[in-house]
DNA sequence: GTGAAAGCGCTAACAA
DNA sequence: TTGTTAGCGCTTTCAC
C-alpha cells in the first residue's frame, strides 16, 4: 500500500494487469466484464485503499452529485431541523449537501451562492433573503437550479416549498379575536421576506375580516434589534389601559423574546396578556403554560423541498410550487376575554 | 449570452481573443498580463457570466478547498454552534464545508467518511461515534488529515480540540461535594465516547477524593433510552429516602430529561433534588431557577478547531492536541445540605 | 507577455 | 469482453 497520496484508476489498472476503461467499468458496473478480470479488480482496489475520485469524475459526466444548502443560521433550530429533512431526503439518492449560512445578508448569501455555483452543485436550496429575485433570475444561464424553502420572492418563479404563511397567520389572528381580544399587537421582522410580509398580511386580513381597524402602535417591528426591546418599548410607550390584550409574535425567536419582555416586567400570560406565536418554541414542560401556536413541521418541510429538488435536478418542466398547510395548535397561552370586552 | 450550459474558460479565451493560458493568468492573477488583454478578459468574463469551475482547478492543482465535517446531529444545537463557530473560521480562509450527520451510528460515520474522500476534502472534521481508532488509522494513507472535535480516540492520536471534560466533571462533582451532597447520582450516555468516558471518570474521581464510596445504584445509564426513563427508574427503584440528594447530568439532552422526570413527579429543584449539568440548557428566564453548570463554548471550539484544521491542510507536523478549560457557572440549582447531614 | 500543449482522474465512444 | 483514445475545465511548464 502506498503511503502518500491516493492511489488512482491508473494504478488499480497497472496492479490488476487491465485496461484503465475497464477499471471504471467494473467500479460502475454498467458494462458487461468477466468474472476472472472483476474480481482482479476489486482484490487491486482493496490492496490500494482506492477511492474514486467524485470531482473528476463530475467533470467528465458533467453531473454534480452536490446540492448547495444555504441557511439564515446554522445555530438556529427552525433552519436545522429543515436541513434535517432536507438531508434525510438527499442522501437517499446519494446527494451530498455544502452548507452555509446568509445571517439575513443578502450580500453574503450572494457571495455563498456563487461559491456554490463554481463548485459545480447540481441545485442550490436557500431560505433566501434577496429583497427581490434579480439576482436569481440572472442566475437563468447557468442552468443551475434554483429551489426556494420556507421564503418565496414575489418576482421569481421557481420550484419552491414553502408553508400558507398568509392562511396560517389569518387563523391564528382569527382565533384572538373569537377569544374576544380587539387589542392585538403583532410582533413581525424586516419585512423584506416573504414568511414577514404573509404573515403580516394575514394578520390584516383577520382584523378586516371582522372590521377591527388596523392601530399601528400595535404593529411592533422588531426587524432592527430584538422583540425583547421592541416589546418593552411598545409597554413603555402607551398608558396600561391601552396595552394590548394580545400578543401575535411572528417566529420562534421573537415569541421567547417577548416572552421575556413580559416576564421581566413581572406580566403574566395569559393572566396579563395573551400570546400566540407562528412555530413553536421549546420549552413545554416545567410551565403551566403551554403557547398556542401555529404548527410547523419543518422536518417535513425540508423532506418535501429534498424530493422536489431531486426530482428538478432529474427532469425539466415547469417551476413546482407547494405550498404545505399548517395547523394551529391550541395551548393555554391565551386567555377568553369576553367578559372584559365592549359589546 | 448563452442560456444553455455554462461558459468554460475557452469561451472567454475566443471571446476575448486570447489564449486560453492568458485567461487563466488573469483570473488567478498569478502572472503578469497587459492591460489591455486584462481588460478585455474580464470584459468578455462579465459578459459570459463566466465563472470558473473550482473541481477542475481542484484537479489540476491536486489542492481542494472543501472540508467535511461530520456531527452526530444538525438538529442539535450543541453541534450546530460548534459548527457554526468552524464555519466563520473556515471561511475566512475561503474554504467551504460539505456536512453529514451520524446520530451516533458508527457505521453511518464510516459511509460519510468515505463518501467525503471520494469527493475530495482537504480535510475532515468530525465529533466520531467511533468506538475505536481503527477505522481512521487505515486512513492514514491517504493522506487526509483527520481532525477530532468534542470527542476524541484514545488510540488515535490526531489533531483534536476538546475540553478538559475529566476536570471539568470533577470540579462540578466537587462543587456537590462540598455543598453536603454525598448521595450524588451521575446520569450519564453510553460509555464508549470520551466525552462520556471523561466525564464519568471526573465524577468517580470526585468522589474517590474525599472517600465516597461510589455507589452503583447512583450511576444511572442512559445510554439506551431517554433520561427521562432513566431518572424515573432510579427513582422509583430506590426508597424515598436513599434517593440521591443530588443528580448531575453530563450533557444537555440528558439535563433537559432529568428535569422533566423530576418536574412529572412534582419535585422540586432544589428543594427535593440539587441538579447540575455539563453544559447549560436554554430556559434561563421564565424560571426562578437558574442551572449549575459547567460552561461550554462551543463557538470558541468551533473556531479553535477551524484554525487547527487550516493550519493542519497548509502544512504538516506532529498532531495537534488542543484541550480547552470549561469553567463552572454556578446558579441556584444546588442546595447547601449541611445541615441535614451526618457529620 | 503570450500561446500551444500536456495532463490532473475519470468516462464513453470506438475499435478490436 | 476488453484496450486505446479523446476529451471534461483547468493550471502550468515550455517555447517564443
Amino acid at each position: 500500500m502506498r503511503t502518500d497520496g491516493k492511489a488512482t484508476i491508473k494504478d488499480v489498472a497497472k496492479l490488476s494487469g487491465v485496461g484503465i476503461a475497464t477499471v471504471s467499468r467494473v467500479i460502475n458496473g454498467n458494462y458487461p466484464v468477466s468474472d476472472a478480470v472483476r474480481a482482479a479488480v476489486w482484490a487491486a482496489i482493496d490492496q490500494l485503499g482506492y477511492r474514486p475520485n467524485v470531482p473528476a469524475r463530475s467533470l467528465k459526466t458533467r453531473k454534480s452529485r452536490m446540492v448547495g444548502v444555504v441557511v439564515a443560521d446554522l445555530s438556529n433550530l427552525f433552519f436545522m431541523q429543515l436541513v434535517k429533512g432536507f438531508e434525510a431526503e438527499l442522501s437517499r439518492y446519494n446527494y451530498s449537501i455544502i452548507i452555509a449560512a446568509h445571517y439575513e445578508d443578502p450580500l453574503r448569501e450572494h457571495d455563498i451562492v456563487e461559491m456554490m455555483l463554481e463548485n459545480d452543485v447540481a441545485a442550490i436550496v436557500t431560505t433566501t433573503c434577496q429583497p427581490d429575485g434579480a439576482y436569481f433570475r440572472g442566475l437563468a444561464g447557468t442552468g443551475v437550479p434554483i429551489v426556494l424553502v420556507d421564503r418565496v420572492l414575489n418576482d421569481f418563479k421557481t420550484d419552491s416549498v414553502s408553508e400558507d404563511n398568509l392562511d396560517a397567520s389569518r387563523r391564528i389572528t382569527r382565533h384572538l379575536i373569537e377569544q374576544g381580544h380587539r387589542r392585538i399587537a403583532v410582533v413581525n421582522g424586516t419585512l423584506t421576506v416573504s414568511t414577514s410580509t404573509l404573515r403580516h398580511e394575514g394578520y390584516l386580513l383577520a382584523l378586516g375580516e371582522v372590521g377591527i381597524p388596523a392601530d399601528p402602535r400595535y404593529i411592533v417591528d422588531a426587524g432592527n434589534g430584538t422583540a425583547f426591546q421592541a416589546t418593552t418599548k411598545l409597554l413603555e410607550s402607551l398608558p396600561r389601559p391601552e396595552w394590548p390584550t394580545a400578543m401575535y409574535c411572528t417566529n420562534n425567536r421573537r415569541t421567547e423574546d417577548t416572552l421575556h419582555a413580559l416576564m421581566a416586567r413581572g406580566l403574566s400570560v395569559p393572566g396579563d396578556i395573551s400570546v400566540v406565536s407562528y412555530g413553536d418554541i421549546s420549552l413545554p414542560w416545567m410551565l403551566e403554560t403551554r403557547l398556542t401556536h401555529v404548527d410547523q413541521d419543518l422536518l417535513a418541510l425540508g423532506k418535501r423541498a429534498g424530493d422536489l429538488t431531486v426530482r428538478r435536478i432529474r427532469s425539466g418542466g415547469e417551476p413546482m410550487v407547494e405550498i404545505l398547510r399548517s395547523e394551529i395548535v391550541l395551548g393555554n397561552s391565551v386567555r377568553s376575554i369576553w367578559e372584559s370586552v365592549d359589546p
